[in-house]
DNA sequence: AAGTGGTCTAGACCACACC
DNA sequence: GTGTGGTCTAGACCACTTC
């Protein structure tokens, strides 16, 4: 990393192999091979068989986003987590669901409606859908003291999940449930999770205006 | 991770040592020990030395985002990418940014206004500031062929960088030039790069209506 | 065919955190 | 003190890719 930085290696030069590597710092073979593999990871470099490892031209930078519970978010900011669940419902899954999660037209779905708060003042409004046909068991769970996204995380191991970020207009209910006037820029995350091949549950998480997502690589 | 997503291992459980596994699975602690680090590192596991291994009970936390350069993005939804540079100039740093970045207010920083393209719609526009301080060949590179981004990536070295993800409102200047009508709802990225302890650039980006940022865990 | 990275082993010592 | 993970070594074989 330091030869990196110091441009010693420039971005596209081959750099040695792991032996020669090992022999001029003095180390074994394994230790220069995990270096250079967690640079690789990170996305400095780049590394062929054969063709030896190369100082990454394009480094497709990786960042590692942390996405939090909603609870953390909101305590990590030194307000206190409060939610309401809107509306609960049992339904069925529309035509666009069946196609885009490959669900069955007769799984049981429930639909979840909930405000998330901070300190009283909205945070975040969720629409979420559950697969009840895979999680039977939240059907008895006490979604109004425990969030579905807490009862999930604590009973079903995480296999598969896609997000989706992007920016949106708040909607009149919207505006209204999050306090902002209508059409502000409201961040929203799309989220699926899946156990192998079956969706879980779906999420669109609708942020207040100011909210904003930091990382650091 | 079957185990974990066979919920034989349930969020919150201590799972058996490393020597153990090693046993039960036949093979050398070291692999164990390697598989077991994979795991944490995608968040699926807690680890903590004496206290042992545990399945994580958030462990949903960690995204890897990958962030491409501006020209990959749009290259790969299968468009032409160009871009135009609508301004540059050499200016000093403001308070704000002095402040924020530990500039002196001698500093030298080369500001960039760029509108990048996506078969001539517009893609994103791009505010910069370039620290010419670290970066004095940047005076000489031809920014009009290479964008600054591919120019910098090329030429420097990533040791640090913060990224900030949010929504906005276009203004009336970036409405005009993303082609959407104002307030619209934008995807807007902030994004500082470091060396060491040099901040070498700051970039606003404005991703027009309609952009979203897709990742999978 | 040959050279590179990818992975594994058996053993060792260390560092930290909990007792 | 003691048990856990963290790291390293020396050696070996394998798999991929380029020649």
């Amino acid at each position: 990393m330091h030869r990196i930085n110091s441009r010693r290696w420039r971005p596209g030069d081959l750099i040695p192999g792991e032996v020669e590597l090992a022999e001029e710092f003095g180390c074994a073979r394994a230790t220069v091979n995990r270096a250079l593999r967690e640079l690789a990871d990170s996305g400095l470099l780049d590394r062929k068989r054969k063709a030896g490892t190369r100082v990454a031209l394009n480094p497709v930078r990786k960042a590692t986003v942390e996405i939090p519970v909603i609870r953390q978010d909101v305590e990590a900011r030194g307000k206190d987590y409060s939610f309401d669940v809107l509306d609960r419902k049992e339904l069925a899954p529309s035509a666009v669901l069946q196609q885009q999660y490959g669900l069955a037209s007769s799984t049981q779905l429930l639909g979840l409606w909930t405000l998330h708060r901070a300190d009283t003042m909205p945070f975040a409004y969720e629409e979420r859908w559950i697969n009840m046909a895979v999680v039977p068991e939240i059907a008895d769970a006490d979604l109004a003291t425990l969030s579905a996204n807490e009862w999930l995380v604590r009973n079903m191991p995480l296999l598969r999940g896609e997000f989706t970020f992007s920016a949106g207009n708040a909607t009149g209910a919207e505006s209204h449930l999050l306090n902002c006037p209508r059409d502000a820029a409201v961040f929203v995350v799309y989220r699926s999770t899946w156990v192998v091949d079956d969706a879980i549950t779906a999420v669109r998480l609708v942020y207040g205006p100011g909210y904003s997502m930091k990382t650091v690589v």
